[in-house]
DNA sequence: TCCGCTTTGGTGACATCGTCACTGAAGCGG
DNA sequence: CCGCTTCAGTGACGATGTCACCAAAGCGGA
């Protein structure tokens, strides 16, 4: 049942071998489709996830309908620890959504506090973990109250795309943001008058990238 | 060196007595002052703190010369680790400020991961710490990104008000929800045009808290 | 193929919020 | 009492959020 997944954790990667041992034993690799709702409201989960492939989105529903982006997991960066205690401090209206298909290594809660228990290193992964879960946060917290609409659309776009194009709707652009749908459109249609993308139903063609990254600079730290 | 400080604590009113034993002979009471900067940019302490009296108050500045109010931390409701592990990730634009004199137990960091590690009941702790500052702050992006100003400011003045009075500037109260100045005064004026307070220099006082709980509830979860 | 439905995007009008520039009043120290 | 600093008030205007509505693009079934 263990493929050698710690090793695709960098902050894992001076576990002592019997530390080592453990987590791999008692972990089972699992895959889930794209879409499935890993954490959310009334969901706690009894297991705590690795993420070794794909990306999970953290997002926040407000109780008007709106929602916001408030940070994602990618794969080997840090696991999705945070998301299973924060359950269990009370049910909060936060979900975690699989956005691609994925990968991870699912760690029964008693093994995970066996080895905080047992390795200094193991402890340091998971607090340096809490740490750059809290500092995401604080940027989210910063960008939404002081900074301008459109710096902070320029920096999502050139965070979101792939190759050259951002697949997503304004809805969708909308709710990385936590703004309204017709603030995105509007702020498109500028950067297309400027000749900076091509709009296409459900897509978005960064024409130039160039001028796209010099608006997302302007103002950031 | 060692009151028993422990048990104003909640959370760790469960420890095993050896593991009170270390972490009251292992910890120093110390008294700050009013306004003592805890941690910052560049000051990432030694110690961690547990938070025996007073309130210490946790801001974000922006490079505009804005600021919010992220959160703050109670006397006995947890301690100031999060701010210190935070620290340990990056130089960040947070710091922690003294709101009142207090009084704290200090403990080194070599002893606090001691007690992690010796301690099931210590640890719980801890995450239980971590998952309400990360919750705190989901509910903070919450509130700036899809609340009223009015409804905010109408909270703030309940949440911050002693006695029937809240004593701030207009430029405090900006900080507290990270808005400008300009736009407390307008609210302002407009809740002492229907009478709920009554303002003067450095201070306001709440003439009609019912009303403006009416209001600090209306859309509120 | 065509029709009807859903999803997506566009737009004007207006309210709220943020920014700028400036004014005047309140307190404080000499 | 005078001068300085801090605090609060205000109008104008740009940026953002909300509402109501429409049009076009895709999709699936008859």
């Amino acid at each position: 049942m263990s493929v050698d997944w710690i090793s695709r954790f960098q902050g894992l990667s001076k576990l002592p071998e019997r530390i080592r041992g453990i987590l791999e034993s008692r972990s089972t690799v699992i895959d889930l489709p794209k879409g499935t709702v890993i954490f959310g409201p009334g969901k706690s989960p009894e297991n705590l996830l690795f993420l070794l492939d794909g990306t999970v989105r953290v997002q926040q529903l407000a109780e008007n309908g709106r929602e916001i982006v408030l940070y994602r997991v990618q794969a080997g960066e840090s696991c999705v620890l945070t998301t299973a205690c924060l359950l269990a401090y009370e049910d909060y209206s936060a979900e975690g959504v699989a956005e691609t298909a994925i990968r991870a290594a699912m760690v029964p809660r008693v093994v995970f506090d066996d080895l905080i228990a047992q390795s200094k290193e193991f402890r340091n992964f998971v607090f340096s973990a809490y740490s750059r879960r809290i500092t995401d946060l604080f940027h989210v917290i910063e960008e939404i109250a002081f900074q301008r609409m459109d710096i902070r659309l320029a920096q999502k776009l050139l965070d979101l795309k792939q190759g050259d194009t951002v697949k997503a709707t304004h809805q969708q652009m909308a709710a990385e943001l936590g703004t309204a749908r017709e603030v995105i459109s509007r702020q498109l249609s500028e950067f297309q008058r400027r000749d900076w993308i091509k709009q296409s139903r459900g897509a978005i063609e960064l024409t130039d990238p160039g001028s796209i990254a010099k608006l997302a600079q302007s103002e950031a730290a």
